[in-house]
DNA sequence: GTGTATATCTCGGGG
DNA sequence: CCCCGAGGTATACAC
């Protein structure tokens, strides 16, 4: 890890054009060689960047740095601050928990809080064009088809549209119906979801983690 | 602008939960206000962060940066290798060129190398789904919903198919057909387009904007 | 390698 | 402020 602090000025030319006029910033340098330039704000996402692989030719006052798809950064620096390097190793990596998997696990185990009499008859039920989430029965035998999300957008109903028409051309399934299930729908998915006859529940996580534990107590 | 390299620890509860063993990373603040923690590899995208606005309180050995939405993240310090601060000020920002937007403007301006004959009826046309980039009438008079992106995949086809459902809902412009315009589409966005009756043409950047430059030559 | 789905996406624009 | 679309999206994973 590299850490320079410096007045540079960065032309990149690739899947678009940018500029940067001269300033002072931070470039930073990682083992694998991949290259950011920071301003002094905005969020983490640096002004420029560079990822692996790539080629770092340092020349006089100027870098350039190319990747294999014809990419390339050119940095000019014009006043050196700070250049600092350590070695920091490989990280151990981050440890998470509530993605979309673990909201998809708790809804197969209490599938009927989707909605009651509700059965699973499998998760990840494969179509040609990808995985359903929940395959499940409703009440009077139905087939539902549901996409879980963690935030419920556009492309979650796109998503669940495409299933929907594989699903309904297998007549030992036909006619399935849709589920769109997330912690929180976005008002333009909910129109489409409609306009589309497919149903709609937003769900609350750490409830049905709450819920989960329960049913452990219970048994 | 801080550099601070040490072995810490992280934990962060908002959005999701996240932990981070201890191990040498590098943490940024920036003058916003915004953390990083950085490992030595991995693009440009911090393990952990916490964007501005936030309240970052630094205790013995632990700094804990809250935010207003009650996220959180606590960073253990357990041993400090460096600690530096720059002040950078404001950046110029970065100039783009190249982008989707740009695209839209040539063609605005320039909507007869669509199609002879073509005529705009209004950029960013809306429904009830969201805006269509240009709405056109061909030379025949029949109206054409043109959606435009840098690059076509089926994505783009899909976001041209609503737009093109709502709008035949309205007979003062039924019927309405699709143009799909970017300057490169995939074969796979090709095939779903031609499926769904939509044309699609490829456009290249350098040509439009020397063309724009030409008309403005002649006047 | 391509295609597909996720993301604490980030970022900027418009109502 | 939220909604919405674009992004050099990046990243992981399946085929």
């Amino acid at each position: 890890m590299r850490v320079i602090v410096a007045n540079c000025s960065v032309d990149y030319a690739g899947r678009l054009s940018a500029h940067l006029p001269l300033a002072p910033r931070l470039i930073m340098v990682k083992a694998d060689g991949c290259v950011a330039i920071h301003a002094d704000g905005g969020a983490y996402k640096p002004l420029n960047w560079m990822n692996a692989p790539n080629r770092l030719v340092e020349g006089d006052g100027v870098w350039t740095v190319t990747n294999p798809n014809g990419e390339k950064i050119t940095i000019t620096l014009v006043e050196v601050l700070s250049d600092s390097s350590w070695v920091l190793g490989t990280d151990p990596g981050l440890q998470k928990d509530g993605v979309e998997a673990h909201l998809q696990e708790l809804l197969a185990a209490n599938c009927t809080h989707l909605a009651e009499g509700f059965r699973l008859v499998r998760r990840e039920y494969p179509t040609d064009i990808g995985p359903v989430d929940l395959l499940c029965r409703d009440a009077d035998g139905v087939t539902v088809a549901v996409e879980i999300k963690r935030r419920g957008e556009i492309d979650g109903v796109e998503q669940l549209t495409r299933y929907l028409d594989f699903l309904n051309r297998d007549p030992m399934l036909r006619p399935v119906r849709g589920m769109f299930v997330a912690q929180q729908i976005k008002p333009q998915a909910r129109v489409l979801a409609a306009d589309r006859g497919i149903s709609w529940l937003e769900v609350d996580y750490d409830e049905l983690r709450g819920l989960a534990s329960n049913e452990l107590r219970l048994f």
